[in-house]
DNA sequence: GTCTATACACAGATAGAC
DNA sequence: GTCTATCTGTGTATAGAC
């Protein structure tokens, strides 16, 4: 009982590594365009190891999935004991993190079209067990602040999900970011406005 | 002078063909996955037919992009006989449009990311004067809306455009088409009302 | 479980006859 | 210009030694 965990420990932490450059190199390439070869090289062992490890390159992506979704409940954990936050707050303050993980270059984009990762993460249970707490933590709050008429009540609760979802990988984000005249905060702070406030103006 | 013309337009007649054909499988499946054999078999010609006629993956792609951008000129030509409407409402038309283009399944989407692609795109000519007319044309109509107030006039022009040709590949819209709960219609009115007004309640 | 070497499939592009 | 047949590169995945 002394060095098994141990050895499932080292494990573990390599694991971590190849997930870790696998959400590196998702961010940047994206799915398609990530070739397993690389991830080998950027994690500095074989490709072959890589597959005792995973069995194919959509698990890999899969886990750079889970492990985002993950950082995302302990984000959203850490909100929840400040409480005296309106939702349409929590809500922000989540759109900002998620944003900010964007710009950090670590928010791993998926296809948004049909293709082989789809088909193999619709069937993924733990990241569709991810996918959906996160989803219920977002809906609870949606609703309450729709109930304060926070945000407006007219929408539908999933339009409003689904916004927030796709806010987060956002290619604005990206363009702006090329441009060069603003720095990182001006960005978020930009984007966050035209998500809540839209582009018109408030009279 | 009377016979070689009309072998060109013939030859006009299946390139338009082959760029039609390549823009649907394009905003079907995305530039990475959309194969040349699945063009050549779509247009019922053989993969080296299309070699003739386009050098390349990347330039039958970037014909594509070109179509899309002087069908958005076309209709930008049409709003501008209609003078009495304000810059906002030009701008909601314009987006009102690009939605139905994309539901009708023939918004081409190209990869966010860095890719064979872009290297082409950005020295290509005929695409990046089309680009360079959609956008002064919108530009023109988005310091118009923000001079009058329409626009909040605190967001930087070239975000407000930026998010205006963002929110024309929203994967918001496929999600909600997806859900099957609202129909076309209903779907564009919600988009444009989060794109213009934001999530938040206008009191 | 890590490595080197390789099998296998597929996609982009071309050769050469007609 | 259109076809059939082919070349070439590359990417996923695996075999087999250690």
């Amino acid at each position: 009982m002394a060095k098994l965990p141990f050895r499932q420990q080292v494990l573990k932490a390599r694991e971590d590594a190849i997930v870790a450059s696998v959400n590196r190199l998702l961010a940047e390439k994206g799915f398609d365009l990530m070739t397993v070869d690389e991830v080998a090289a950027d994690v500095g062992i074989a490709k072959a190891s890589l597959y005792k490890h995973f069995t194919s390159k959509e698990e890999l992506a899969a886990a750079a999935m889970v492990r985002v979704l993950e950082r995302a409940l302990a984000f959203l954990d850490g909100l929840r004991s400040d409480v005296q936050a309106s939702p349409l707050e929590q809500l922000k303050a989540v759109a900002r993190w998620a944003m900010q993980v964007q710009l950090a270059g670590e928010m791993p984009s998926l296809p948004s079209q049909n293709s082989s990762l789809r088909a193999v993460l619709v069937t993924h249970k733990v990241y569709l067990d991810r996918l959906m707490e996160v989803s219920d933590r977002l809906g609870a709050w949606i609703t309450a602040a729709q109930q304060r008429g926070e945000i407006d009540p007219a929408l539908p609760g999933e339009l409003v999900l689904y916004t927030l979802f796709a806010r987060a990988c956002d290619p604005v984000l990206g363009l702006l970011k090329l441009g060069g005249q603003y720095n990182d905060e001006r960005i978020i702070e930009l984007l966050l406005a035209t998500c809540f406030d839209g582009l018109r103006s408030r009279a």
